[in-house]
RNA sequence: GGAGGGAUGGCAGAGUGGUCGAAUGCACUGGUCUUGAAAACCAGCAAGGGUUAAUCCCCUUCCAGGGUUCGAAUCCCUGUCCCUCCA
């Protein structure tokens, strides 16, 4: 959500600004629902300082003893002009919020121009991609020795889903393990374990709804008010681990909150049929670590650049080549006014594919989720400055361990930080 | 499964229909005093919104949503969460 004060004050900036991402904005429709909120605003107010006025000298007059006949002849027509006048606002408030909450943040200034990932910015590329004296496997074709079963999921469950046994499955949890530790203890983040299922303000704080619906899993519950309490499935560990600190106020010596997650992720991933159809790169459920951080707003893209090197610091550890790109304002996400993406290189695909997103959100989420701070330079409650990023995604990690580390026998060696965690096995076969 | 109690400002905690946005204490901020600090004393101290150049002023908010009433923290209904007791 935007700051109101710039949709009232500067909208013509804020017009232009949204342009740059290619979202138009409807101002004629905004300005006029505007400027009728502001009349019918000021009349509501105004009959209701009016009953309470009236109504404190009812008050007075009966315990000084008085007829308070007169006095409630006067307020009795009072009560349906002010319930109308309430109705009328409530419907324009309505209104204007579903229109605010379905603009998109304000690309940060250092953002390339673009339409697409196509103008996409690269920052830097880290290490080399591997020559193999053999053609090298895609990670579908190395799976199938290793325990990784489609077909099963198939019938288990449909499409984009995966079973995963043995060695496999457990250098997925290798993964995770590793991950974790590693921004527990080198990187500083608090270990955060958090629900799957969350409501629909949740999901309103981070921004997937109301516009996203259709990319969440909604879970139906029977009865009644079943709508009303459907719960919805993770899409991230953003989700619950950001909204930890909704609706408060944090002090200031408690700041920058570092909070560090591994949950499956749901994705519905409508309108992306014929994509990725093969294998693990785009999956319905997939295993995720989540970095978020809670900022001071002076402070937020020194973070972004930390969170980011948290993330890169993996696939370092890893020895992952990969790539760092800005993200255009024509692909940026929603939420965001600044994304990062880490793209690891797969040698079965020949090509860079994304396994971490790393995103500044300023104060867009703050707003929606009313998360502040007391700034003691302004002794005001301000809104604080969010970001997350993924660190990394573990099914694409795992996708990238095994086609960067197979052998021409279809083994794969295992990464040196992560044979502790497989109990010293340095390859599996 | 049954019976009851509760949810109030950063925290604790009063308040059962009207000058209650809310006593009091703690915390916090400023001041007096002090060589300095502490203590003591004095003063200030909720959030969101409207209007304004700004102040003033006004509106809303005492878990959430409905209702009763001229008027609701207070009464009624529904929900959520917490606690106690019984099985």
């Amino acid at each position: 959500m935007l700051e109101s004060k710039l949709l009232r004050g500067n909208i013509d900036f804020v017009v232009e600004q949204l342009k740059r991402r290619n979202f138009t904005f409807a101002v004629d429709e905004f300005n006029k629902l505007e400027d009728q909120r502001k009349v019918i605003q000021v009349q509501t107010q105004e009959l209701q300082n009016l009953r309470n006025t009236k109504s404190k000298a009812i008050g007075q007059a009966k315990a000084s003893g008085e007829d308070i006949k007169p006095l409630l002849d006067e307020v009795s027509s009072l009560g349906e002009s002010l319930d109308e006048s309430k109705s009328e606002l409530n419907a324009l408030q309505l209104k204007i919020d579903e229109i605010a909450m379905a603009i998109p943040n304000i690309p940060h200034p250092s953002v390339p121009e673009g339409s697409s990932e196509d103008d996409n910015l690269e920052v830097l590329k880290w290490g080399e991609p591997k020559k193999f004296d053999f053609e090298p496997k895609d990670h579908v074709d190395l799976g199938e020795m290793h325990g990784i079963d489609f077909e099963a999921a198939a019938k288990i469950s449909g499409a984009r889903f995966v079973v995963m046994t043995g060695k496999v499955a457990k250098l997925q949890r290798a993964l995770t393990q590793f991950m974790l530790d590693h921004h527990t203890e080198i990187n500083g983040y608090t270990e955060t374990y958090v629900p799957y299922l969350v409501n629909a303000d949740s999901l309103m704080g981070t921004g997937q709804l109301p516009k996203f619906e259709a990319d969440l899993f909604k879970t139906h519950l029977h009865g009644e008010e079943g709508e009303a309490k459907a719960l919805y499935l993770i899409p991230t560990a953003e989700v619950p681990v950001t909204n930890i600190v909704r609706d408060s106020i944090i002090k200031e010596s408690d700041l920058p909150l570092k909070f560090v997650a591994h949950t499956p992720c749901f994705r519905s991933e409508a309108g992306s049929y014929g994509r990725d159809t093969r294998g693990l790169i785009r999956q319905h459920q997939f295993e995720k670590v989540e970095l978020v951080q809670i900022s001071k707003p002076k402070d937020s893209y020194d973070v972004l650049e930390e969170l980011t090197a948290h993330a890169e610091g993996i696939l370092k550890l890893l020895e992952l080549p990969y790539r760092k790109v800005t993200l255009c304002t024509g692909d940026l996400g929603f939420s965001s006014a600044k994304t990062y993406d880490l793209e690891v290189w797969l040698p079965g695909q020949s090509a860079y594919r994304e396994i971490s997103s790393c995103s500044c959100f300023e104060a867009f989420q703050a707003r929606r989720m009313k998360l502040r701070w007391k700034n003691p330079a302004t002794k005001e409650s301000e809104f604080l400055h969010t970001l997350n990023g993924s660190g990394l995604a573990v099914g694409r990690t795992l996708v990238a361990v095994l086609e960067n580390y197979q052998n021409a026998d279809g083994s794969i060696k295992i990464p040196k930080v992560l044979q502790s965690y497989m109990g010293g096995l340095t390859k599996i076969k």
